[in-house]
RNA sequence: GGGCGCUUAGCUCAGUGGUAGAGCGCUUCGUUUACACCGAAGAUGUCGGGGGUUCGAAACCCUCAGUGCCCA
């Protein structure tokens, strides 16, 4: 390439090279930077905090690539741009590894103390925690790095202690004992939706309670909890057992004489009608034995072991207790009918699967009905608005039946209940400037991970300090997450902020994406192996190829299929974009000096900056909308169909010309890429930034301005005579298809017509992209495209039957379509109720496709035989 | 059992009343100095089945059959 004009931008693109180059370029120009003090609008986001444990999944790739084309976006339109970062400490998460890396040495947590303990996790974060920051570097996200936060540092921590004295003195919180769910493995309460349900396989056993006076046979799948048994239920209607109700009956295995009690919690139907009451191990059966005052012994101790049951089966696990005693109950002739395998909804602990075990224990509690009545009506009276809307019944329907929190978690690392038990039984509840009293004790629990995790939109802000940045940035502009942390998170940030921030909502707007899953749709899982690496696409086709598949796949709420080879497609995009850069910059395409008058431009030159102007109006609204799918694929359409494929093709022949038209053409054609790299800009922020920095000298386009609208640069007529010039090129090269000629061949030809239909102008530039030198010799065959015939001297090697095929498809087209507009023309019902509108198309229709019909009619009888 | 969806080209998905679209894949031709990570041309669909509304339905209604997720 020795006669290539020299242009400041390497012949390949290699993201590698640009990639983290360009990252420290702006971290150093400080552009992440938000001022809490400036008199821009604010635009806030806060970024889902990811676990101190993990590291950047495709999820978080998703999440992250929508987030910054928001903030990047933002920050372009002029907006003071906070996208604020930071991690949660994950309370059982990092509890277990730790404890794993412990017991790779023997030890226990116990074996260190609590104190230690703690130590020995933070050091375990300073060391390894948080790998996912610099794999976001990775990505490009523009997050303020001097705000990041951490719900356990000092600020967050204080925080906590705020909403939790809060809460408390406003009669919110509160301690009791009551069945909650409890991880054997984990030790620890869970909530509600910390437990994922799934049918499995289990048994129903139907058990004859009771000696020769009093018998009653009950149905369960949990035999081995009859041992806490302390009464056996049946419906009040149920005509079956009503002579049985009052009575006294005996419990199998331990020799205890329990009620039969009436309840309508009781479903005839099930079973045999007749249920055990295990008050202290099912939560059902909690109500039961509270409302009848029944009593609850625990007969299983944390581990999920059997445990001052009395009987035999002391010591065992629950589910060889449960094979045990129904050994024992069958060899003791008891066991009426049993279901084997029994499917049925059982309890899994989130984070390690284990089957959760209701426990009754003493546990604190957020009252939750007067907070969640609030972020309920923070969206239905449209102060919150979730996007896309079909997920709001969701919403409703969960947040309106909510129960209330069990906040209690019997773990060390973590934020402390700042509870504190005087020696008769006090309690007193400590706020952040707060000492407790002498003598005291703190509660041994700390909080649930989602209790600081909830406070994230104004604890990172300096909350409960009233500080500039609380002031300026929120309530946040909008929550960008996956549906699936609906109910974990965004839930509980709006309780907590709805509560603390006077009844203003911790954002403005909740824009719900997708799952990513694998390129047949299904889930990613480790067990199915099916899961990818985001880094490893990062290096294989760099960050924004892997973003721009991203956001492109991302329709508001729904899931995403992700192969690797679309992946690829987008680099070759992104490639496709540094060629076009280096072809316009090649051939002296500017930004500087003023665009030339738009009525002093060609056709084509009017026609791409239509279409960028009509790009710009829609990928903006779209991006509005949180529609990154639609809007990236206007912009992979404008850029790659019409910029590249037509815009530039055309081109060539006025920038080959030279003169004022070249000069022109290249201020159009400088304009255009100025513009279409500052939209592509936040969904692939460094290729757009290396070639609009080379191209316009520019400093930025992180900081540079968002292009806007201007309906004055506008020509839709433009567009009419490109379409002709299109479907004309088009046909040419059809024509030249089948006719066997080499695409780098030259063939002789002229156009006749191309006045009439007001396309001399373009005749060079259709020339030079369908390849026709002026005709030489005689014409031995032609084409009609609309108004304009064009005549080729093939020098008589004109492959007739090849004509004869194309004419004949040709025809058989104009004929269907013909006759499909027909039949409407010929409907009564159709002309009398059709728009005006329509009609007139239709005739039209009707009327070309007729002419067509006619043409080729007419070429075909002229073909040699 | 309740709620929300989905069923459109080989695969993954757009398309909310007026001649069916995209990406990837597929076929043919091709090194024409921006680009073979490319260009050009091309093939591929009774829009899950059945009813209904309408001049007109992939789209609206009913129904059946699959299928997914959330909650209980």
């Amino acid at each position: 390439m020795s006669d290539t004009p020299s242009i400041n931008l390497a012949a390949a693109f290699t993201p590698a090279d640009i990639e983290a180059p360009l990252y420290q370029k702006w971290l150093d120009a400080g552009y992440f930077r938000a001022d809490a003090h400036s008199a821009k609008p604010p635009f806030t986001i806060v970024i889902p905090p990811p676990n101190v444990t993990g590291s950047l999944h495709i999820g978080h790739a998703l999440d992250h690539t929508l987030q910054d084309i928001l903030i990047r976006m933002k920050r372009m339109k002029g907006f003071e741009a906070l996208w604020l970062p930071g991690m949660d400490h994950a309370g059982i998460a990092t509890q277990n590894v730790v404890e794993k890396q412990l017991a790779a040495q023997g030890k226990s947590r116990h074996d260190l103390g609590r104190e230690a303990f703690v130590a020995k996790v933070w050091e375990w974060k300073a060391e390894s925690g948080g790998a996912i920051l610099d794999q976001m570097k990775r990505l490009g996200d523009s997050v303020d790095w001097s705000r990041e936060r951490f719900t356990m540092d000092e600020g967050l921590s204080k925080s906590v202690l705020e909403i939790f004295k809060r809460l408390y003195d406003a009669g919110l919180i509160y301690r009791a004992e009551r069945i909650i769910n409890w991880c054997p493995r984990c030790l620890t309460a869970l909530s509600d939706i910390e437990v994922e349900h799934s049918d499995d396989a289990g048994e129903f056993v139907q058990v004859r309670y009771g000696d020769d006076e009093v018998s009653i046979t009950v149905a369960t799948t949990r035999a081995e909890t009859m041992m806490g048994d302390g009464a056996v239920a049946v419906h009040p209607d149920d005509e079956r057992y009503a002579h049985l109700i009052g009575k006294k009956v005996l419990l199998p295995l331990v020799n205890r004489y329990i009620p039969i009690i009436a309840d309508e919690i009781v479903d005839p139907e099930f079973g045999t009608g007749a249920v055990k009451v295990t008050g202290a191990h099912d939560p059902n059966d909690f109500v039961m034995a509270t409302r009848h005052g029944i009593e609850m012994p625990i007969i299983m101790n944390e581990h999920g072991i059997m445990a001052n049951s009395g009987t035999k089966f002391d010591g065992m696990d629950r589910f060889e207790a449960r094979k045990a005693v129904v050994e024992e109950l069958r060899a003791q002739g008891r066991i009426v009918a049993e279901k084997r395998p029994y499917v049925h909804a059982v309890g899994h602990c989130q984070r390690c699967d284990t089957t959760v075990e209701p426990r009754l224990s003493l546990q604190w509690f957020v009252k939750v009905a007067p907070l969640a009545k609030a972020a309920g009506d923070a969206v239905r009276d449209g102060r919150v608005k979730i996007e896309p809307e079909e997920m709001a019944p969701r919403y409703f329907d969960w947040i309106d039946n909510m129960h209330d929190w069990c906040i209690s978690r019997q773990l060390w690392w973590g934020h402390r209940i700042p509870v504190y038990y005087g020696p008769n039984g006090e309690i007193v509840v400590c706020g952040p400037n707060d000492v407790p009293p002498e003598g005291y004790t703190q509660d041994s629990d700390v909080l649930d991970t989602w209790f600081s995790s909830g406070l994230w939109p104004f604890s990172t802000l300096g909350w409960p300090d009233g500080t500039d940045d609380v002031k300026k940035f929120y309530p946040t502009s909008v929550l960008v997450t996956g549906y699936d942390i609906l109910f974990f998170w965004v839930a509980r940030m709006m309780l907590f902020g709805l509560f603390a921030m006077d009844g203003v909502a911790p954002f403005h707007t909740i824009a719900l994406h997708g799952l990513v899953r694998d390129r047949f749709g299904k889930k990613m899982s480790k067990s199915r192996g099916n899961t990818v690496d985001p880094i490893e696409f990062m290096d294989k086709y760099g960050s924004d190829a892997l973003r721009f598949t991203l956001a492109r796949g991302a329709n508001p709420g729904a899931d995403q299929a992700l192969a690797e080879e679309w992946i690829g497609g987008a680099r070759n995009f992104a490639t496709k974009l540094w060629n076009a850069t280096r072809f316009a910059m090649m051939n002296g395409a500017t930004v500087a000096g003023e665009l030339p008058a738009f009525s002093s431009l060609g056709a084509i030159d009017q026609w791409i900056l239509t279409r960028l102007d009509e790009t710009i109006e829609e990928v903006d609204a779209l991006l509005e909308k949180y529609e990154f799918a639609k809007a990236c694929e206007l912009l992979y359409h404008f850029a790659w169909d019409d910029f590249c494929d037509w815009y530039l093709e055309l081109s060539k022949a006025s920038l080959a010309a030279g003169g004022t038209e070249a000069d022109s053409t290249k201020r159009v054609l400088g304009h255009v890429l100025d513009q279409l790299l500052r939209l592509l800009h936040p969904s692939m922020p460094f290729i757009t930034e290396e070639l609009w920095c080379s191209f316009t000298g520019g400093e930025s386009l992180v900081i540079a301005a968002w292009p806007k609208a201007n309906p004055s640069n506008r020509n839709t007529d433009s567009g009419a005579a490109i379409t002709q010039i299109q479907s004309l090129i088009t046909e040419i090269r059809r024509f030249r298809n089948d006719q066997g000629i080499k695409p780098s061949a030259k063939v002789s030809a002229q156009f006749v017509g191309l006045d009439a239909a007001g396309l001399s102008a373009y005749e060079a530039a259709v020339r030079h992209v369908s390849r026709l030198e002026p005709l030489t010799g005689t014409v031995s065959a032609n084409i009609e495209v609309g108004k304009v015939v064009v005549e080729f001297d093939l020098t008589g090697a004109v492959d007739v039957a090849a004509e004869r095929a194309r004419l004949t498809k040709d025809l058989a087209t104009a004929e269907k379509d013909r006759a499909t507009a027909k039949v409407k023309l010929d409907n009564e019902g159709f002309m009398a109720k059709a728009p005006m509108e329509v009609v007139q198309e239709i005739r039209a229709r009707l009327a070309q496709t007729t002419a067509d019909i006619e043409r080729i009619t007419a070429q075909l009888a002229a073909l040699p035989k």
